[in-house]
DNA sequence: TGACAAAGTGTACAAAAGTTCACTATATTT
DNA sequence: AAATATAGTGAACTTTTGTACACTTTGTCA
C-alpha cells in the first residue's frame, strides 16, 4: 500500500493528471505553480519529490518535463464483447409489439455485467410520478425485459386499456392490483380485467443528473 | 485530407508516437537526432516543422517536450459505438486519489450518450439510505464525476471527517451544508469544516432489480 | 511550550532544450 | 543542366526548466 498523501499534494496530483489529459504532456515545475500560485519552484519540486518518493509519479532528473503518473491506465482494452446494444421505444403503443421497427428512436450501449444476463431487453423513459418511492422518477430511463408473463412483486410495463403503465405487479388472495409506488395514486384492479397486458418487467433504472 | 508525409517524416511520427507511449511524455529534439542519428538539432526541427505544418503534430514555441500528437486523444479510444469504460471504485479513501489502481475493482463500458459527454468518471457503489429521496438507494450503482468543485444543489461525495459521504451541497446564506435526502439524517454543516473535500459530482444512477 | 512536519519565498545558478544561420549533399523534377 | 525539395552538419545563442540553499510561516502533537 503506498503512502498517504497531503491534501496539496493530491491536488497536485490531480493537476498533473488533468494537465496531461488536456495537452498530451507534463506541466513544468512552474506551470504547476502557477495554477496553484506557488512563488517558488522549490516549493513545487518538494511536492513532486513527495509524489515520486511515495510512489505516485515517476522523473528523470534534469530532464524537464519528465513527470509521468504511476500506474496510469490506457484506456487500452475496452472488451466490447460485453457490451449489449438495446434499443430505445419512443412509446408503448396497443395493438403493435414493442419491438416493432416504428418504435425505435434509437439504440444504446450498456455493459452486459449491468444487466444480469437478460435478454431481449429494451430502454423507455418513464412519464410520471407513479413509481417515486422505488426509486422512479419521471423523465427516468428504464430498462425492461419483453415478456407477457411476471412474479409477484414485480415492477412492471403494461397495457392497461390501451394505456401503457409503469406499476407494481401484485397478487393479494384472490385478486390482482397494479400498485403505484406513490401515496397520490390509487392501485388498479386488474384481475378480471381482459384488457390488460404484460409487457414487459423493468430490470434496471438509469436516471442523469443534468 | 492531410498532405503526404516523407519517408522521414513518417518515422520520426512513428517514433514520437512510441515514445509517447513507453514514457508518457513526448521526447525533445535531440532524443529524436539520437535515435536517428542527426546530430544537429536543426535537422530534427526542420522535420518537426514540417509534420506540424501537415497538421501532424502541435507544438508550443520556445516550449520544452511540447510535441503532440494530432487526433490522438487519449479518452477517444474506445469509439466503438461512443462506448465509455468507466472504473468501478471499491471505496472512497483519504488522502489518496479515488482513481488510484488500488482503489479500482472493476472496469464496465456504458454508452456515452448517457453521460452527457462527461469524463474523469468512476462508479461508485452507494452505502446507505441517506439520499432515498433523491431516488438513489443503498446498493445503487452512482456514477461520478472526478472533481473538486462543484455548484450549488449538486448531489456530490465528498470526504468529511476522513468518512466518504453522498450528499446534495447546499450554499444558504452564508452557511454551506450537506444535506441528505432522508428526514432520518440531519444536514452536516461543513462551513468552517477544514476537513471537507469534495471528492466529485454525481452525474447518473443505475439501480437493477433483481 | 517546544519540536516537528508541511508549505511557501526569493534568489541564484546550471543544465537542458528550442532557435537560428550559413553551408553541404543527394535525389527528383523541369 | 538548372531548379527544387528533402536531408543533414556544426556552431552559437536564447529561453526554458530543473536544482539548490537559507529563511519564514503555520498548524499539529506530545
Amino acid at each position: 500500500m503506498r503512502k498517504k498523501l497531503t491534501q496539496r499534494q493530491l491536488e497536485i496530483l490531480n493537476f498533473i493528471e488533468e494537465f496531461v489529459e488536456e495537452y498530451n504532456y507534463p506541466p513544468t515545475y512552474r506551470q504547476i505553480g502557477e495554477k496553484f500560485n506557488i512563488a517558488s519552484t522549490f516549493g513545487v519540486k518538494r511536492h513532486i519529490d513527495a509524489l515520486v518518493k511515495k510512489g505516485y509519479l515517476t522523473t528523470e532528473s534534469n530532464s524537464s518535463r519528465s513527470i509521468a503518473v504511476k500506474g496510469q491506465k490506457r484506456n487500452g482494452d475496452c472488451k466490447e464483447n460485453s457490451t449489449v446494444s438495446i434499443p430505445l421505444i419512443g412509446r408503448v403503443a396497443a395493438g403493435y409489439p414493442v419491438l416493432a421497427e416504428e418504435n425505435i428512436e434509437g439504440q444504446f450501449n450498456i455493459d452486459s455485467a449491468l444487466l444480469n444476463n437478460n435478454t431481449n431487453l429494451f430502454g423507455l423513459k418513464v412519464r410520471g410520478d407513479s413509481m417515486i418511492n422505488s426509486g422512479i422518477f419521471d423523465g427516468d430511463l428504464v430498462i425492461v425485459k419483453s415478456q407477457n408473463y411476471c412474479n409477484n412483486g414485480d415492477i412492471i410495463v403494461a397495457l392497461v386499456e390501451d394505456e401503457s403503465t409503469l406499476k407494481r405487479y401484485v397478487k393479494k388472495g384472490r385478486k390482482t392490483f397494479l400498485m403505484p409506488e406513490n401515496p397520490d395514486f390509487e392501485p388498479i384492479d386488474v384481475t378480471k380485467n381482459k384488457n390488460f397486458h404484460i409487457v414487459g418487467k423493468v430490470i434496471a433504472v438509469y436516471r442523469s443528473f443534468n
